[in-house]
DNA sequence: AAAAGTCCCAACCGCAGAGGG
DNA sequence: CCCCTCTGCGGTTGGGACTTT
């Protein structure tokens, strides 16, 4: 016995939208809003339209404020940030770009901006399924692809937005971070101004506390860091707060929904900021990794799709150099910072943030 | 010109969660 | 708790518009 159905559909209009029927829904819900009852409301206008369908049309398309179409190059790179960031949160996304609906965001993602961007990985994929497998191992893989399309995409699209340095990455753009205190956040952007004026496009700041025990610490650990071995220098993203300001930064940190000493999740856009003793780092949402653990295991078995040859099959991966495929294969292991996760979000892995490649990519080490 | 194929997007569907009784 | 209603969300679909053959 499956739930009633919310209106009874034999009779309510369906398919389009005439034009006097958004003139009417439209009038109404201006003077006297929805009345917290969209069931209620075809009722009351004299609408023979589902309550459902009442609320779809005026969400996506007679509220005020809708714009369609038109997406610029900024609300394409904040997407597919977002998208890389969050996943197919559409609603989540929709919040970010003012005036744009998340249907509007989905159909877009869907129809254009996915395949902009992943045309030559779809291609690739086309190509290898019909002609290396019969049709059952070759529906098999298709099976076990759609469960991990979504974090693949996004690693892909990572990569590629990586590649290309995009200045509207999510490292490089402010806007994408989560809403951290103000304070943080003008420190950050004041460091990225500075490092875009330089040769590194790529932001990898760190974050230290001036005259601070911590501090004294952070010399010792930012040596040996994994930000400082990279190639990029460690100084170039120093930031140093003095004790009234570190404790204004701790403070105010208000806006995350759960703590402790060593964790604090965003989950509204899907990072995570783990502070470690003499660290804080911004990290993606742990899920895509998670997914990703899954796509790069499965049917390692059957030899539908070896995880070597899977990995081999995307462009993103063949670009990588031997160090960062190290650090996929490491993002599994268990490491000491499990035991202060203290958040249902968080990481089940931090030992990602230790590997260099992917730590470098998705994080922002800030020593403290 | 017309048939076939593809694209696009408004609208629908079903599920999950919130909240009230 | 349990049940029910309502809302919000993401995935999917139908069909018109457009393009290709």
């Amino acid at each position: 016995m499956g739930r009633a159905p919310c209106c009874d559909k034999a009779n309510v209009k369906r398919g389009p939208w005439s034009a006097e029927e958004d003139a009417k829904l439209k009038d109404y819900i201006e003077k006297y809003g929805t009345g917290g009852n969209w069931i209620a409301l075809p009722q009351k206008i004299g609408l023979n339209r589902c309550g459902k369908s009442c609320r779809l049309r005026w969400l996506n398309y007679l509220r005020p404020n809708i714009r369609h179409g038109g997406f610029s190059e900024e609300e394409d790179n904040l997407i597919c940030s977002l998208y890389i960031s969050i996943g197919s949160r559409w609603s989540i996304i929709a919040a970010q770009l003012p005036g744009r609906t998340d249907n509007d965001i989905k159909n877009y993602w869907n129809t254009k901006l996915k395949k902009k961007l992943l045309g030559r990985r779809r291609q690739s994929l086309l190509n290898c399924s019909s002609s290396t497998k019969d049709a059952n191992s070759s529906n098999d893989a298709k099976s076990s692809q759609t469960l991990s399309n979504s974090a693949l995409e996004r690693l892909q699209l990572h990569m590629q937005l990586q590649n290309l340095q995009n200045p509207f990455s999510f490292y490089n753009n402010p806007a994408l971070w989560p809403k951290v205190p103000p304070l943080l956040h003008e420190k950050i952007t004041q460091n990225l101004q500075i490092l875009n004026e330089g040769p590194h496009l790529l932001m990898q700041p760190s974050l230290s506390r001036s005259s601070s025990p911590k501090n004294d610490q952070k010399a010792k650990t930012h040596e040996s860091s994994p930000a400082a071995s990279h190639s990029a220098p460690s100084d170039f993203a120093n930031l140093s707060f003095n004790d009234a300001d570190f404790n204004e930064l701790v403070n105010s940190m208000t806006n995350c929904v759960s703590s402790s000493d060593y964790h604090i999740s965003f989950p509204d856009i899907g990072v995570n900021l783990i502070d470690q003793p003499n660290r804080i780092q911004f990290l993606p949402d742990p899920i895509i990794h998670t997914e990703l653990n899954d796509s790069l295991n499965y049917n390692k078995s059957d030899g539908s799709m070896s995880q070597q040859n899977q990995v081999d099959e995307f462009d993103c991966f063949k670009d990588m150099n031997g160090t960062s495929r190290g650090t996929l294969q490491a993002l599994w292991c268990d490491d000491e910072y499990n035991a202060q996760s203290a958040s249902s979000y968080s990481w089940d892995s931090t030992s990602a943030f230790l590997c260099e490649g992917i730590s470098q990519d998705y994080g922002f080490g800030y020593n403290m």
